[in-house]
DNA sequence: GTCTATAACGAGATAGAC
DNA sequence: GTCTATCTCGTTATAGAC
């Protein structure tokens, strides 16, 4: 899948590192501009590098997008799978819930791009989509853990999430006002839980 | 604020029932290319005109965008104030919710560009957002006459709406996955009211 | 009001010298 | 691997005839 060019710097994994670079300036650019007017001209402007030089790196704008895709999702990925987990499993859903929004909530543009099919024209392959199923396997497992196990219960509690996340970003962002909110909604949620498993 | 020319039909009303006929083709195209993609060209050709002639209706493509943000918003106000609601207040939040809900889902783009930021380079006018603010209005009147007045009860009860709508729009668009989940989610909400009000 | 023509710009992508 | 030059296409917006 990786193009075969020797780099004009010897040293090895410089060609590597010059393309994370290029990723790191297309997130900047996807900040300022917005994710779907992502401009490569700009993006090698960041990194020093006129534009056609970037086809060294990526072949084509739809690759570097799913770069971009793939590193998001092994970001989120990582942070799920390096969290220290305690020994309650109600408190380990609890705790996923908040790594999660915590990662939405810092991270807008990765987690749009994750998240929600925002750009025209671009659909994760299977390589970049592979850490966001991995992903979604931890989460969904770690809500079994607590008996989160219907399906419909899944659904309610990615939503609760969602929600805190989408109108922190949307009417607060930088701040915490929906974000202070999760203890609550999870409160409500696992309440709403062991009222029913009781009848 | 509205361009004085002379209509060349001179029916009354015709010059701005084009108008709509256009505001109408750019959300078909809004719905196709995505919001942030939508291309004069491509508007004028829908409604049978060449893309200069839109300027005889509107002054640039982010005044079209604002007669569109206006359009959206005061459909939703209208839905919002049509709704004949039940005499208990309770049923009645419980109604605005599936009220918004119901158009999120069914106006994917209109909700987007109401409730997102997601236009680089646009803000609303101080006309365009007046129908928005007087829908958050009523929409916070009907919660309080719920009982659901603590601004934190009030963003918690936006939040679960709010994510019911993104999560059916992401993963089950034009399906009632979590739409139907409305129901609990709005019990699990006013048991935890309950149960606080208690003690 | 609508048209043609065009300006002015920017995009993504390719060719080929070095 | 990086560059210059260029192709091709698209965009918003304006000028001016009708």
């Amino acid at each position: 899948m990786e193009a075969k060019v020797k780099p004009q710097d010897p040293r090895p994994g410089r060609h590597a590192a010059r393309r994370d670079e290029i990723i790191q300036a297309a997130w900047a650019e996807a900040e300022t501009r917005g994710l779907s007017a992502i401009s490569l001209t700009e993006v090698a402007r960041r990194v020093g590098l006129r534009q056609p030089s970037l086809y060294s790196y990526f072949a084509s704008k739809n690759a570097l997008i799913d770069a971009m895709f793939a590193q998001a999702a092994s970001s989120l990925l990582h942070q799920i799978e390096q969290t220290d987990y305690p020994a309650s499993p109600r408190d380990g859903a609890r705790l996923v819930a908040r790594t999660v929004l915590q990662f939405g909530v810092s991270n807008p543009t990765q987690s749009q791009l994750i998240f929600q099919r925002t750009i025209p024209g671009y659909e994760p392959s299977a390589d970049a989509y592979a850490p966001a199923l991995q992903m979604q396997d931890r989460y969904v497992r770690k809500l079994a853990d607590a008996g989160v196990t219907a399906p419909a219960d899944v659904d309610i509690f990615t939503a609760l999430v969602a929600g805190l996340a989408s109108q922190q970003l949307a009417n607060d962002p930088g701040g915490d006002r929906w974000v202070s909110q999760l203890d609550t909604v999870l409160d409500m949620f696992f309440a709403h839980l062991d009222r029913r498993s009781r009848t």
